[in-house]
DNA sequence: CCGTACTTGTTGAGAGTTCAACCAACTGCT
DNA sequence: AGCAGTTGGTTGAACTCTCAACAAGTACGG
C-alpha cells in the first residue's frame, strides 16, 4: 500500500480539531503563567495540590500520583522550588524512605499572587468560549477519556485498585 | 484574603477533568510514539504535514505555522530529523532567506510504519472511549476553543486574516 | 532471622523546548 | 537608489522532561 491507514475523514477533523485547541489553549496558560509567575503550569499544579492538603504537605509520592507526573519530574521539579524557597523537604517519620514536601508561606504568597491571573485565563480562554451545555458535555468527554487510561496506570503498578486515593 | 480566587465548585471539577484527561492521553499517545518510532509527537506531526503537501515539501515558515510550532523550536526538530535523513532543506528559489524541507523516501517509509500504530492508539484511547455523539461535541467544542485562541495569534502578526492558509 | 522482591526517591545524561539575540533578505516609501 | 521596518531562519544557553540506573528502606515468605 502506498497510503497508511488514516483516520475516517470525520474523525480526522475531530482529532486535527481536539490537537489544535488543546495545544493553543496550553500553549497559551502555560506562557501566561510563565510570564506572569515565572513558572510552567506543572510547578503550578505542585504549588496547587500542596496548598490544598493538611499542612500544606504530601509525600513525594503522592504528590507524583496527584499531579500525575513521574517520580523523576517530580523530584527535579521541587528541587527548583526549593531552590527558590517556595517547598521545602524534610524526612517522613513513618517511613525512612520518604520524603514530605511542604508548602512555604513564600510559596503560598507565590501562588496566592499567581492564581487569580491564572483563573482569568481558564476562564477567559475555555469557559468563556463553551456554553453551559458544553461545559457540561466537556466534563464528560474528559470523564469518559480519563476512565480507561487511568485504570491502565493503575492495573500496571496495581492490581488491587490501591484505594483511598482516588480521591477526586 | 487569605483564598485566592478559585473556579466555581462545577467549573472546577471540568477544569481538572479536562486537564487530567488531556493530560493522560497525550502521556499515552507520546510515550506510544516514541517507543515505536523513536520520536516524539511534534515531530510526527512535522512528517505528517510534509506527506501531505505536495512535492512532499513546504517553506520552514509554513510548516512552523501548520504544526503550530514556534520557528525556533522547527528549527531545531527539522535538524534532529535531518540527521537521521528523513527530511531534507534546500533554499528556497524564490525567497533567498527561505528554506524548502522535505520529506526523504527514508522519511515517508518511517511515517508510513509508524501511523497505523499512531492511529490505532488515537482510536483506542481517544475515540472509543466516546460516543458518536460526543465525538461531535468534541469536534464543536474544540473549534471553539480554538476559535479566539487561533484569531489572537494572526491578530498580533498580520492584522488581515492571512487568506488561504486555513487550509483545514 | 534471612533473602528476595518491591517501593521510594534521587541522580545524571540525553533529548526537546523556550527565549533572546542575531544575520540576511525582502518590502515599502521617499 | 537608499533606508527603515519587517520577515525568515538559525543559534546557543537555560530550563524541563525522560529514561535508566542506583541507593536505601520496607514487606513478606521460608
Amino acid at each position: 500500500m502506498a497510503e497508511p491507514r488514516w483516520l475516517e475523514a470525520d474523525e480526522q477533523r475531530t482529532w486535527r480539531a481536539f490537537l489544535g485547541a488543546t495545544q493553543l489553549l496550553f500553549d497559551r496558560l502555560d506562557r501566561e503563567l510563565q510570564r506572569d509567575a515565572g513558572i510552567p503550569h506543572a510547578y503550578y499544579e505542585i504549588l496547587v495540590w500542596l496548598s490544598e492538603s493538611p499542612e500544606r504537605s504530601l509525600r513525594m509520592s503522592d504528590l507524583a500520583r496527584r499531579t500525575r507526573s513521574s517520580r523523576s519530574r517530580l523530584s527535579h521539579a521541587v528541587a527548583r522550588l526549593e531552590e527558590r524557597g517556595w517547598v521545602t523537604r524534610r524526612d517522613c517519620p513513618t517511613d525512612k524512605r520518604g520524603q514530605i514536601a511542604t508548602l512555604t508561606d513564600d510559596g503560598y504568597a507565590a501562588l496566592t499572587a499567581a492564581a487569580p491571573g491564572h483563573v482569568d485565563g481558564v476562564r477567559a480562554h475555555l469557559f468563556d468560549a463553551l456554553s453551559p451545555e458544553q461545559v457540561r458535555q466537556l466534563r464528560q468527554i474528559s470523564e469518559a477519556i480519563m476512565r480507561p487510561l487511568a485504570a491502565d496506570d493503575t492495573a500496571v503498578t496495581a492490581p488491587p485498585p490501591a484505594d483511598g486515593d482516588r480521591t477526586r
